[in-house]
DNA sequence: GTGCAATTTGCAAACGTTTGCAAGTTTGCT
DNA sequence: AGCAAACTTGCAAACGTTTGCAAATTGCAC
């Protein structure tokens, strides 16, 4: 507590001040809180406890500045045309937790940004160039897939979770949206689905890629598979799909939803209606959320890991800014089995 | 296209390398470019034109140690002792998306951090004294109210998010969460409830407070309230609700859940066990999250304004910022009647 | 043309670290 | 003792901006 308290006449803001407290040189000071072997060890616990009776710590701008590298990871959300889309998103917000773990666990500390591509054509660039990050991770590829490959030839330290596209040029980290497509459709069909609906905005590269795959698979077992555009903001989602469902309620025995949150929403405006469910309707979700759980019936869904795909983004990331060249990775995704399908 | 390509032999890197290019000093440079009026208003054309076509940006890192401003506010999440304990809480990450764009509006930068204070005693003073942010925002007090007020003593431009004790000295946002839990035990006892449980962990603040606010109305109108730890865990959680309801069925006809996540287990485990909801137990929640609005019935619960918040946590600590002092906001949650009480 | 104010510019000193180099010190060995 | 090798330390130059001050230029009125 000694110099501590806020009358402390001359605190130590400076690694300077610390040096002659300690009568050494800012160098030494430097090393010694650095913890490189080069400082003797007496001279370096002296230095430490003085740092840590005056609560220094050296200044992070300084050091980077001098450094040529921050120690700070970029993460950007586009956020799509509709406004507020994804405000609370829970996939982007649970793949936001892991990252920020994922980095912490690296060393790094990361900084956030959302923005709105549609309003703002400059949206990456000033991020890449104001000199504060390292690298940057882009969460979601909205409509900015070109965009993002014009960045990427000329920046490096980038890595974008979305879907992969065959001889794409930025790297990407992501589900095999097709393959969890078909996995979905195939298990509709094998509970005796036959006319089926995709709930979901195909306009999302994710989403198209779902409804790919599960077309696939309907067309071979001669089934049906229309699709249902809905939207994924949170507010007035739920008229949406109200009245979604009572078109739809008649025509269909098989729902797959874009997103869990999708067919939560579908459950429940089912269940108003007096539909059974998986009786009357099979449904299966994406992404395997926390709630899939929760639900009655528990949601059937395609699972994503995403703590996995956060791991996966940092480690590629930090390759590249080492100049590193990585390829993308398309992790697959897993049928989970509950009570809607 | 001209200079910006990858093979350009000499990139502008620097404000003095625009400086040559342009025949002016790099003072005037960095005037014009930050759009001060003591410079010409022709040459300052030309070294925007120039700085346009070679994709400059002054280093930000450089430029604010010379400032001594940041533009970055620190965003921290202390973690509580159940190491993953929030790993995806939803009304965090709501509380993050707002703070991301009340902070983004005002031209500041967000920095994220998630920390476990339990295995870190030291986890809020490396991140205020590392010169990388200019204020700090901390979401939620988990069990460190005691290190926040002794932080506040030294530190101005800090805002909490959490439960307000008389007299505090760290400023804070938060709900009544004596009030909403008095708002969710009135609507429970109006409903004929007579035996109530808090489903919750009366460690935290927040959740005290509202256990308290609830036994207040519970005593008033002689109804019992008995409280039920559980925890907040995501993983996990739902077996320790299942058990908890296996054991409360019998015992109790309402429930208040701590929080909107908890009451949705809740509400799921009886379904299970074909208790019937609201007849044979009523159940009120907390947060208004948008799930609450997919269950079915939907949920009765406590409503904070998570977006309100968000902006008066901003304003304040800029105001805090500017070196005003500010006193804590408390807001008023609001009883959402729905389906479950 | 001269004088004086108003504009524009350049100069150079910060901001607080880190680090290559060289000087200084200790250690170990003959 | 003497000398080289190993270890510690200090010095000073960066990192790329911003900004007070002074110098240079311009404009304007006499």
């Amino acid at each position: 507590m000694a110099d501590r308290n806020a009358s402390d006449p001359r605190p130590v803001r400076t690694i300077t001040d610390l040096a002659k407290l300690a009568g050494v040189s800012p160098g030494t000071v430097s090393r010694a809180l650095a913890g490189k072997s080069l400082v003797n060890t007496k001279t370096r616990e002296k230095i430490e406890a003085l740092a840590r009776e005056h609560g220094f710590r050296p200044n992070q701008m300084a050091s980077r500045l001098r450094r040529q590298k921050t120690g700070v990871i970029g993460v950007i959300i586009p956020l799509g045309h509709e406004q507020k889309q994804q405000v609370s998103d829970t996939f982007f917000m649970t793949l936001l937790g892991h990252l920020a773990d994922a980095l912490t666990e690296k060393g790094y500390d990361l900084m956030l940004r959302r923005v709105v591509p549609a309003s703002d054509e400059d949206w990456l660039d000033p991020f890449i160039g104001s000199g504060m990050i390292d690298g940057v991770i882009v969460v979601g590829q909205s409509d900015q897939f070109d965009h993002l490959e014009e960045v990427a030839d000329g920046y490096r330290p980038m890595v974008v979770w979305g879907q992969h596209r065959e001889g794409q040029r930025h790297c990407v980290v992501g589900s095999d949206n097709r393959l969890g497509g078909k996995l979905a459709a195939e298990r509709l069909v094998a509970g005796g689905a036959k006319t089926l609906a995709f709930v979901g905005d195909t306009n999302a590269p994710e989403f198209a890629a779902r409804f790919a795959g599960a077309k696939q698979v309907a067309d071979a077992y001669g089934a049906r598979l229309d699709e249902l555009p809905a939207h994924v903001a949170t507010s007035g989602m739920t008229t949406e799909i109200a009245a979604l469902m009572r078109r739809a309620a008649g025509s269909y025995d098989g729902l797959f939803a874009a997103t869990d949150l999708l067919a939560l929403a579908c459950l429940g405006e089912l269940r108003k209606l007096g539909r059974a469910v998986p009786e009357g309707m099979r449904i299966v979700g994406f992404d395997d959320l926390p709630i899939a759980q929760q639900t009655t019936p528990a949601l059937t869904t395609i699972r994503q890991d995403i703590a996995g795909g956060a791991r996966a983004m940092v480690e590629l990331l930090l390759r590249r800014i080492a100049g590193e060249n990585t390829e993308s990775i398309v992790m697959p995704p897993k049928l989970v089995v509950r009570g809607t399908a």
